[in-house]
DNA sequence: TCTTTCTTTGTAATATTATAACATATTTTT
DNA sequence: AAAAATATGTTATAATATTACAAAGAAAGA
C-alpha cells in the first residue's frame, strides 16, 4: 500500500484533493468558503500535521482573518466531513490521504520527522473488536496512531 | 476478558495496586514519593480517567502543592513507569488496570458515562502491524482508543 | 561521616491548545 | 421580499501543558 513515505507529483495531489472536496461539498449541498477551502489546502500542501495555530498563522499571511474560532471552525467542518483528520497524540490536523471514501483512519507517525501517514483499517474485525463485542461495547469510532520511526529515517542515518 | 465494566473491591484493588507500584519502585531502585503515591491512589480510586486539573483539585485538598508541574511530574513518572496512561482523546489519564505487566494498552471509552475500560492488545500482529511492517515503518508505541457505548449505557436507557 | 552527585520538589511565569458567547453578515429557502 | 439557516467577526477566557531556576532531600562514593 501506498504510504506517502515516497516522492509525488504534490501540486495535482493538492489540487485533485481540493476538486475532490469541492465535488463532495456540492454533493451534499454544504459550503465550500474560502477559509475552508484555504485550510485543506494548507493541509494538503504541508503534507504533515499542522496545528491550528500553524494554520492560523498562514491565514494571516493569506489575509484571512485570524482569531483562533476561524481555524477550528474550518478544521471542525472539515474534520467532520472526513476531508482531515485530527492527531490527537499531536493536537495538530491532517488532510485525508482518502477523500472521498468514508473509512476508518489509522496514522504512523514519525518521532523523527514528524511525517504522518496514513492507512485505513477495518473497524469491525481485528482484536480491538473482538474485545469490545465480547465485553458488549458498541465501538462508534476509533483513535489509531503509532508512533516509530518511518522507513526513511530508518536508512537516512542512525538516530 | 474482565474489562472493568462491573462492580468489584474496590477499597481492594486501590490498595493492591498501590502495593503493586511499591514493590516495582523498590525493584528498580526509585522513588515512590508521597505525591506520586497519592496520584496513583487518586486515579485508582476515580477509576475513570482524570484530567490534570481535577487531580491538582485533589493534591490541594490533601495539603500537597498544587502548582500544575506537582501534578504532571506526578504524573509523567507513573506513565513512564507504566503504573497510569494518558488517554489522548480525553487529555486525561488513568491508572493502569494491568499493572506489572508490560503491555501495550488500548481503551474502549464510552461517550455517555465517561467510563474507561483498559485492555490489551498485541501490537506485534492485527492489521496495523501488517500495513507498518510492509511499509518499512517501525512502530515503538501506539495509541488505541475506541469511542462508543459500554454495555452499561446501553441497557440502562435510550440515548 | 562527609561531601559530592543525582533526584525530587517549590515556585513563578508563560506557552499552547481550545471554546463560549454574542453580534453581524451572508446564503438559502419559502 | 421575508424568514430561516448557515457562516463569519470579535472579544474574552478556559483548559491543558511546559520552561526555567532555586532549594531541598536522598543516594553513592571517598
Amino acid at each position: 500500500m501506498n504510504l506517502g513515505f515516497h516522492k509525488h507529483d504534490h501540486a495535482a495531489c493538492i489540487s485533485e484533493g481540493v476538486a475532490r472536496a469541492d465535488a463532495l461539498c456540492v454533493e451534499e449541498g454544504v459550503q465550500f468558503t474560502p477559509v475552508r477551502k484555504r485550510v485543506l489546502e494548507l493541509l494538503l500542501q504541508a503534507h504533515r500535521a499542522m496545528g491550528a495555530y500553524q494554520i492560523l498563522d498562514q491565514l494571516r499571511e493569506d489575509g484571512f482573518k485570524h482569531q483562533p474560532p476561524v481555524a477550528y471552525r474550518a478544521l471542525d467542518f472539515l474534520v467532520a466531513r472526513g476531508f482531515a483528520h485530527k492527531i490527537e497524540k499531536l493536537n495538530a490536523f491532517i488532510a485525508c490521504a482518502h477523500l472521498g471514501l468514508h473509512h476508518s483512519p489509522a496514522f504512523l507517525i514519525c518521532r523523527r520527522c514528524a511525517s504522518v501517514a496514513e492507512t485505513r483499517v477495518d473497524e469491525t474485525s481485528g482484536p480491538l473488536s473482538d474485545v469490545a463485542n465480547s465485553a458488549g461495547f458498541v465501538i462508534e469510532k476509533a483513535v489509531i496512531e503509532a508512533e516509530g520511526i518511518c522507513p526513511n529515517c530508518l536508512t537516512d542515518q542512525p538516530e
